[in-house]
DNA sequence: CGTGTTGTTCCACACAGCGGAACGCTTCAG
DNA sequence: CTGAAGCGTTCCGCTGTGTGGAACAACACG
């Protein structure tokens, strides 16, 4: 890695703050120390100042570290902030009702991608995803068609680095992910069968931002087994649709004609 | 201030990002290190690690800070974790059918409190609650039940330090709170016309955990001009058992007869 | 009863981060 | 048009803060 902007300590702070994302719900001092490759020490004295602020919690029997309601009024305020969830409330209800499906909006994050809010189907068996939880771009339909829209520099980034299998349906070979993404950027959209979690299914779209780059994606998403081919066909120019509107409404205005332009390179060094 | 445990270094880069809790959405680096007393210099550096991870981004127009999709994310998971919240969405919503009126969720947060979750009016008029910016105990029925709950010390604590005017309602002679808090305690239930915000009324009523220490409050909350007595007096049953139903909910069991144990002393030194 | 974990505390040392100062830039007043 | 005052950013030598290895107590397992 090149050396990051910032401060190390600094860094640290929010490293051991975003394992709690990640990871399970509750964290203990070793295995935090262990994952990010610090001294327990370290570790136990950042953890000391979040709980004093209320970021995080520790629970005393256990020993064992939580997000604490520091974390969620700052979450409250940042989701009540975060120009693309403010503004997808509507278009996601809409989208909802014309596929009964549960849908979803996913936001572009250092280190991958995260749902930030999502309306869950109606039918008895149904698909939630996990709020806030960073995912990988590479599998699933959001994150391809977030990767597919990406500027080239940042996508060869990732394409190099290595592919990891979160299921047996997760594309890990390189080749066979460029000509998907390459498709995904004729078509518009992305769909998925069982990539990211087995027994599901998904089409998905980018949204872009009033700089023309990829801020996150849409999705409808549900049990494979009503993803058929026809389905998903049925589903994609909704979820296009819904997509579009989103960038519109985030400022962004078309260059060509109807679709947007593919991985323009991000402007200054 | 008794130094703060954890270090100083970590502390700074919390502090930095919960300024954007409590002021404007965008903040710039030298009105950030007046507020803090910090150097211009760490607060850039500060910043530049937050935004490099996503926490925080730059707007390049402007050159002002705001919270970026990190926070967001971290927050929908935060959010989801927190059990108060999770906990009370029905039991809030069922408030909300009794009483019409716009209903909130408060937790308890080092330096203040901050409305976790509501659901707003139907009425024309209305109120919404800043979601997640942090507020003073001794104003408002949220605070100040919260404040009348809390275990004595810490109580006191915050009676001992000045006790600011967000409104010209707000109560700042210590004696006449004092007074006011036992009546709270007694009633079970707060109310306040206009403290923390001048044409709001509200009723509020104080959730336990399973330590049997307060960690929020529910209220009913709107235009002053309809909360008249009668209006309080008939919301003030219905908020306190949406209270109780959640300290339930969080495993609470009542230790006297019916009504909560006021100010147990905190357990350890 | 040892041997493996935990989480927590201590302390001398080194180096990371501090902060005053200087820079380039924009904005506003005169 | 000039000057002053604000902004954000960068630099660099000194210092004081945080580091991390080691030692500790408290459990858990067999």
């Amino acid at each position: 890695m090149t050396t990051q902007p910032g401060t190390e300590t600094a860094g640290r702070v929010i490293d051991v703050l975003l394992l709690f994302t990640d990871g399970p719900d509750d964290l203990g001092v070793s295995w935090i120390a262990r994952e990010l490759g610090l001294s327990k020490a370290v570790v136990h004295r950042i953890l000391q100042t979040l709980v004093a602020r209320g970021m995080v919690e520790l629970d005393q029997e256990s020993r064992l570290y939580r997000l604490g309601p520091t974390t969620a009024a700052l979450g409250a305020r940042a989701l009540r902030e975060f120009d693309l969830r403010a503004v997808a409330t509507d278009t996601l209800r809409r989208l909802h009702r014309q596929t009964h499906e549960t849908v979803t909006l996913t936001a572009l994050v250092p280190g991958g991608r995260a749902y930030i809010d999502q309306i869950v189907s109606t039918h008895e068996v149904k698909m939630t995803v996990e709020l806030g939880r960073r995912f990988p771009l590479h599998a699933g339909s959001s994150g391809k068609c977030l990767l597919a829209f990406l500027p080239q520099p940042r996508r060869e980034e990732i394409l190099a680095a290595e592919l990891s299998a979160l299921t047996d349906k997760t594309i890990t070979d390189e080749e066979t992910l460029r000509t998907e993404l390459t498709a995904i950027r004729d078509l518009g959209y992305a769909s998925s069968q069982g990539e990211r979690q087995a027994d599901a299914g998904s089409v998905a779209a980018p949204v872009f931002g009033l700089d023309g780059n990829v801020r996150g994606s849409v999705s409808v998403c549900g049990p494979r087994s009503r993803f058929t081919p026809q389905f998903v066909g049925a589903c994609a120019p909704h979820v296009v649709e819904a997509a579009h509107d989103l960038s519109t409404l985030l400022g962004w205005k078309a260059t060509g004609p109807g679709r947007p332009t593919a991985s323009l390179p991000a402007p200054p060094p």
